[in-house]
RNA sequence: GCCCGGGUGGCGGAAUUGGUAGACGCAGCAGACUCAAAAUCUGCCAUUCGCAAGGAUGUGCUGGUUCGAUUCCAGUCCCGGGCACCA
C-alpha cells in the first residue's frame, strides 16, 4: 500500500489526543526539561509558513529529549492582550475578547494539524482573568516593593518605611533628585500623602508624568508606530508631545545585574551585544561648567574627563531647562526660531539625517574650571534631553561630531593632542600624550582619565558617575484591551486593591474610543470608575497594562497553569526552573526579553522562585521572506490591455534583444486572433499570487479564477509555458507571497511539512520561502514507507540479522543525527536522514532491527509516519515512549585497518586507511613525500595528513 | 553615523572548525520501465580548454600567515537586520 499521510496523520493526531500523550505531569522520577515558544498574538491573518518554523524547532527538540528520558514540559499559549484586537473593535464594533476568542480557535486548528506535541492542558492566555488575576498579582508586589541598593536586591516597601522611621533618608545611598534629605522626626511628622509620594520614588512599579504622543484631533494618545512624520497615521492629524500621568517600571534599578545576568545565560552574542547596548553602561564624570554672568552651573556628562582641557564649546539640548535662562537678548531670535525647527522635527528625522550639521548660539559663555576659558554654550538637536545631563562638553580634536559642529559654526579648536591630530577630522585615540592640558600636560590619556577625575572630585565640582543609558519601561496604555491596573486614586495617592479583590475584571465597553481628557477608554464607564464615598473623591485608574505585562511572566504560569492560590507553587517552579530552552525570534531582544528577566529577578529577591533569571538558553529563528512571482502584462498601442500576459522568458528574450518585434507580435496575434499592431511594445511587471505558480510556471486556470478581471486572459507562452519572475521580498499580504501551511499540510501532509521547514536552511538564519522543494522532502518520506510495505508484495520487513555494512549505515545515521539535533542543526539532521534512507533502499535492506532505531530517530521530524510503521512493526506502546538508541561505535570502524609504515627501514608508526588500500600504498604514500622525510628526521609521528591520496603533512 | 550578522554552482544550502570545496535536496539533461502518463529507478550536472585521458581556474575583492585557507589575520566592496545621533 502507498503511503497515506492524510489517513495516518489524522489517525495519530486522534490517537493521541485521546490517549492524552503529550500531557505533562509536574511530578516524574524523570529529570525535567522545558521547551518553551515565544507565545504568538492571534492576529487575525492566521498562521503563514514563518510562525511555524520556530514551533517545529522546539517541538523536534522537546520529542528529542522526551526520547532521551526527560521530562519535557513544552506548553503552548496565547499573548492575547494588544492593539491590533482594539483598532479592529474600534474599525468594526466586534468586542476584542469575541475576535481573539475566535483567532485563537483558528490559531489552534492550524497549529494542531502540524502535529505539535503541546500540553494543551497547560494553555494559557494572557485576556483570561484567572490568567491576569496574577499578572495584577505581582503588579502589587512590585509596586511594593523598592531597591536597596545596599543589599542589590528588591525589598518589601515596608523595609523603606522602617528605615525612614528609624534613621530618616540619611542612610541610603540612592535619594531621588526631587527630595530633600529628611530625619526619622521629619518622616514621622510628614503628611500621609508627602510619605507616599515620597515612597513612589521608590517603588519598583510606580506612576509618574511622562511624555506621550498626544493627537489633538483625534483626542487619543498614540504609539511611536501610529506616528508618521509628526503626524498620526490615521487622519494625518497633527501629534505632540503631552505630559500625562504614566505608569513605569523601575527596570533602571535592575541595569547592572541585567548586565551581569548576560554572563550567565546562553543566548548568541549578537543578543547580549544588543541588550548591553540597549542597557547602555558607562563610567564617566558629571562635572559643573559655571556660566559668566549666571548663577546656574551647567553639569554636563562625559566618559573622557580627561580632555577637559580640549573643551571648545558646550551643547545643550534644546529642551534643556537652562536655554531660556541664558539665551542673550540678541541670540533670543535665533534661538527661539532653531526651537520652533526642532519642535518640527519628528525623531526619525533627527536620528536619520548626519551629515546635516544644525544648531544655534545662546549668546552665553561657561568658564572652564580649570583655566577660566570663556567657552561659548549652543544648543543643538543631536544632543538628547533624555540622556545624561542633555548637556556635552564638546572636545573637536577628539570627537568626530563635535568637530564637524566646529568646523560647520566655526568654532575654534583647541588642539590637546598634538601630532594625533590633523585638523581634517577628530581622533577619539586615548593613547596620546596630552598638550596643553594643564596639570594633565605629559600624561597619557588613558591614565589621565583618573586624575583628572581625582581633581574634578576634589575641588567639588563634580564626581565621578556610572550612566546608564536605558530609561524605566512606560508600563500603562490609555486603551481598552489590557489587563486593569488594581490601583484606586484616592485624594491623589494611589492605593492599591487588597490581593483578595483580584482579579479586577475588565469591564465591558460598548465603544472603545478614548475616554475625556485623552484617558483610555475606560474613563467613559462612569460607574466603574467613580468609587466616591462620602467626601474623599476615589476613581479607578483608567489606565491599562502594555502588552508585555502577560508575557513577562507567562513562563511560569505553565509549570502550574491550574493552581487558585499562587501564581506559581513553589514546588513546581523548584522541579522546572528555568526554561531550558526559549525560541523566538529576534525582535524581542530589547523589549520583552529585558522585561521578563526583570520580573524574574523581583520575584526572585521576595523569595518566590528559585531562580533570578528565566531563560537558560536562547535559540533565534531567522525570518521567513517571501519569494514574490510576477507576471507580464503586455502594454502597447492597438493591444487588448488587460488580457494578454507574456512569459517571462519570451520578456527576457525581448530585452536582451534576442528575439524581433515581428517574431513576437506574430506570437501574439497567433494566440489573440487579432492582427495587431504596435509600434512599441512593453510590460508592466504585475505581483502574483505564488499560490498559483508551480516553481516558475503559472497554473492559468487557476490564474484565471483568482480575479474576475483575468476570466478572459491570453497568455503568450514558450515551450508550451508560462514562466513567471521571482524577487525575494518581506512575506506581506499585499504582495500575494503569503503561504498558508493549511495548504502544504493538505497537499504533502504534516510529516513533510515539518521536515521540509527544517531542511530550508539553518533555524537561525532568515531566508526566502520557497515550496519548490519539498517534493524531495515528500519522496524520501514515501521512500521510506517503501523500506516497509510494497505495492504488491505487501509487508517487506523481516527479522533476519543486519550485516555489518547495514549496522555502519544505521549507526552512522543515529551518530550524526543525534549530534545535530542537540546542535539545532535540523537541516542538516534531515539531509542525514536521506543518506541513510537512500543507502539501505540501495541494499535493499528492510531488517526490523534496523528500520526499528531509526524510526525511533525520525520520531521528532515525522512522529506521524514513525508512529505509523513502529505500530505496524507490532509494537504495542507508542513510540513517543521508546527511548533514544545508543550508538555502536564499533560499526562505524570496521572498514578501516591500521597499517604499520616505516621509512628507510625503521619502523616509524601506524596509519589507519580504508580497507581498500593496501600496504604497499601506504609506504609509497609516506616515502613519496619530500615534505614528510625533512620533518621526519628523529621525530615519531603521531598522524598522518593526506590530500588527495597524497601525504602533505605529519602530526609530530 | 554606530552595532550585529552574512557573501560558496542555475537555486536552497554542506564542509568533522586549518586538511580531497560543492554533502543532501530542488531545477535541468539523458536513459530504463510503460501503449501512454503518473510513480519509480539509473547516469550526468561549478566554470573553462580538450574527442578523450587530462589540464587550468574557482568559496565577494586585494593582500598576509601556513606544507595547506571557505575556515585565521589586515584592508576593501556589496547585501541583510537593529538603533535611542548616547557624548
Amino acid at each position: 500500500m502507498e503511503y497515506q499521510f492524510k489517513k495516518t496523520e489524522q489517525f495519530w493526531q486522534q490517537y493521541w489526543k485521546e490517549n492524552n500523550s503529550y500531557a505533562v505531569s509536574n511530578i516524574s522520577d524523570k529529570k525535567p526539561f522545558y521547551v518553551l515558544d515565544m507565545f504568538p498574538y492571534p492576529s487575525g491573518a492566521g498562521l503563514h509558513v514563518g510562525h511555524p518554523l520556530g514551533y517545529i524547532a522546539s517541538d523536534i527538540y522537546s520529542r528529542f529529549k522526551r526520547l532521551k528520558g526527560f521530562n519535557v514540559l513544552h506548553p503552548m499559549g496565547f499573548d492575547s492582550f494588544g492593539l491590533p484586537a482594539e483598532q479592529y473593535a474600534l474599525e468594526t464594533g466586534q468586542h476584542p475578547a469575541a475576535t481573539t476568542e475566535k483567532n485563537i480557535a483558528t490559531f489552534k486548528q492550524q497549529l494542531d494539524k502540524i502535529g505539535f506535541c503541546y500540553d494543551w492542558n497547560r494553555e494559557v492566555r494572557t485576556s483570561d482573568p484567572y490568567y491576569y488575576k496574577w499578572t495584577q498579582w505581582i503588579f502589587l508586589k512590585l509596586f511594593n516593593s523598592w531597591f536597596n541598593t545596599e543589599s542589590n536586591k528588591a525589598e518589601r516597601i515596608q523595609t523603606l518605611v522602617e528605615k525612614f522611621e528609624k534613621h530618616g533618608s540619611t542612610l541610603l545611598s540612592r535619594q531621588p533628585a526631587s527630595f530633600q534629605s529628611f530625619s526619622a522626626e521629619e518622616w514621622i511628622s510628614f503628611s500621609d500623602k508627602m510619605k507616599q509620594e515620597i515612597l513612589m520614588e521608590y517603588r519598583l512599579a510606580f506612576s509618574a508624568y511622562g511624555e506621550v504622543n498626544w493627537c489633538e484631533a483625534l483626542g487619543t494618545v498614540l504609539a511611536n508606530d501610529e506616528v508618521v512624520n509628526g503626524l498620526s497615521e490615521r487622519g494625518g492629524h497633527p501629534v505632540v508631545k503631552k505630559k500625562m500621568r504614566q505608569w513605569y517600571m523601575r527596570i533602571t534599578a535592575y541595569a547592572d545585574r541585567l548586565l551581569k545576568g548576560l554572563n550567565t545565560v546562553d543566548f548568541s552574542d549578537s543578543m547580549k551585544e544588543m541588550q548591553r547596548n540597549w542597557i547602555g553602561k558607562s563610567e564617566g564624570a558629571e562635572l559643573q561648567f559655571a556660566i559668566d554672568g549666571h548663577e546656574e552651573n551647567i553639569k554636563v556628562y562625559t566618559t573622557r574627563p580627561d580632555t577637559i582641557f580640549g573643551v571648545d564649546f558646550i551643547v545643550l539640548a534644546p529642551e534643556h531647562e537652562l536655554v531660556d535662562k541664558i539665551t542673550s537678548a540678541e541670540q533670543r531670535v535665533s534661538i527661539d526660531e532653531y526651537f520652533t525647527y526642532v519642535k518640527s522635527r519628528s525623531d526619525r528625522e533627527r536620528m536619520a539625517e548626519v551629515k546635516q550639521v544644525t544648531g544655534c548660539f545662546t549668546g552665553a559663555f561657561a568658564l572652564n574650571p580649570f583655566n577660566n576659558k570663556k567657552i561659548p554654550v549652543w544648543i543643538a538637536e543631536y544632543v538628547l534631553a533624555g540622556y545624561g545631563t542633555g548637556a556635552i562638553m564638546a572636545v573637536p580634536c577628539g570627537d568626530q561630531r563635535d568637530f564637524l559642529f566646529a568646523e560647520h559654526f566655526q568654532i575654534p579648536v583647541t588642539n590637546i593632542i598634538g601630532e594625533h591630530f590633523n585638523y581634517s577630522e577628530a581622533n577619539p585615540t586615548k593613547e596620546a600624550i596630552l598638550q596643553n592640558s594643564g596639570f594633565l600636560d605629559g600624561l597619557i590619556m588613558k591614565d589621565a582619565i583618573v586624575v583628572a577625575l581625582e581633581k574634578i572630585t576634589e575641588m567639588g565640582i563634580g564626581k565621578r558617575k556610572v550612566n546608564f543609558k536605558m530609561r524605566d519601561a512606560g508600563f500603562s496604555r490609555q486603551r481598552y484591551w489590557g489587563e486593569p491596573f488594581p490601583i484606586t486614586w484616592k485624594d491623589g495617592i494611589a492605593v492599591p486593591l487588597e490581593e483578595n479583590d483580584l482579579p479586577l475584571h475588565l469591564p465591558h465597553v460598548d465603544t472603545y474610543g478614548p475616554g475625556p481628557e485623552g484617558e483610555g477608554p475606560l474613563a467613559n464607564l462612569k460607574e466603574w470608575v467613580d468609587l466616591s464615598a462620602g467626601d474623599s473623591e476615589v476613581r479607578r485608574e483608567t489606565s491599562t497594562m502594555p502588552g508585555y505585562a502577560g508575557s513577562s511572566w507567562y513562563f511560569l504560569r505553565y509549570m502550574d497553569p491550574e493552581n487558585q492560590e499562587t501564581f506559581c507553587d513553589r514546588k513546581a517552579s523548584d522541579y522546572w526552573g528555568q526554561v531550558d530552552v526559549y525560541v523566538g525570534g529576534t525582535e524581542h531582544a530589547v523589549g520583552h526579553l529585558l522585561y521578563s528577566r526583570m520580573w524574574t529577578k523581583v520575584l526572585f529577591d521576595l523569595g518566590m522562585i528559585g531562580f533570578d533569571e528565566p531563560f537558560k538558553k536562547l535559540v533565534n529563528q531567522g525570518m521567513i521572506q517571501g519569494s514574490s512571482r510576477f507576471i507580464f502584462r503586455l502594454e502597447g498601442e492597438g493591444i487588448s490591455k488587460e488580457k494578454v500576459f507574456v512569459s517571462y522568458s519570451l520578456v527576457e528574450k525581448w530585452e536582451k534583444a534576442q528575439i524581433s518585434k515581428d517574431e513576437l507580435l506574430k506570437k501574439i496575434n497567433e494566440v489573440t486572433g487579432s492582427s495587431s499592431i504596435s509600434s512599441t511594445i512593453s510590460f508592466s511587471r504585475i505581483h502574483v499570487d505564488v499560490n498559483l505558480v508551480d516553481g516558475f510556471e503559472l497554473d492559468k486556470e487557476a490564474f484565471k479564477k483568482w480575479k474576475p478581471e483575468y476570466v478572459n486572459s491570453f497568455f503568450i507562452l514558450e515551450d508550451g509555458k508560462y514562466t513567471c519572475a521571482a524577487e525575494v521580498e518581506k512575506m506581506s499580504k499585499s504582495k500575494y507571497n503569503t503561504v498558508n501551511p493549511d495548504v502544504l499540510v493538505d497537499k504533502y501532509g504534516a510529516d513533510t511539512f515539518r521536515m521540509y521547514e527544517m531542511f530550508l536552511g539553518p533555524v537561525e538564519q532568515s531566508k526566502p520561502w520557497d515550496t519548490k522543494g519539498i517534493e524531495g522532502v515528500h519522496r524520501f518520506l514515501r521512500k521510506l514507507w517503501r523500506l516497509f510495505n510494497d505495492d504488491i508484495k505487501g509487508k517487506l520487513w523481516n527479522e533476519e540479522q543486519p550485516t555489518d555494512a547495514e549496522w555502519k549505515v544505521l549507526h552512522t545515521a543515529i551518530k550524526k543525527i543525534e549530534n545535530d539535533t542537540s546542535n539545532f542543526s535540523y537541516n542538516t539532521a534531515v539531509s542525514a536522514f536521506m543518506v541513510c534512507v537512500n543507502e539501505l533502499a540501495e541494499m535493499k535492506s528492510n531488517k526490523r532491527s534496523v528500520l526499528e532505531p531509526l524510526l525511533i530517530i525520525l520520531t521528532p521530524y515525522a512522529p506521524h509516519i514513525a508512529e505509523e510503521l513502529w505500530r505496524q512493526l507490532g509494537n504495542t506502546s507508542s513510540i513517543l515512549d521508546a527511548a533514544y538508541p545508543h550508538v555502536e561505535e564499533k560499526y562505524l570502524t570496521e572498514t578501516s585497518k591500521e597499517y604499520p609504515v616505516s621509512i628507510n627501514g625503521k619502523l616509524r608508526t601506524t596509519i589507519t586507511l580504508p580497507l581498500t588500500m593496501e600496504q604497499a600504498d601506504a609506504e609509497a604514500m609516506v616515502l613519496k613525500n619530500d615534505v614528510v622525510q625533512k620533518w621526519l628526521e628523529g621525530k615519531s609521528p603521531k598522524k598522518f595528513i593526506f590530500v588527495k591520496g597524497k601525504m602533505v603533512n605529519v602530526v609530530i
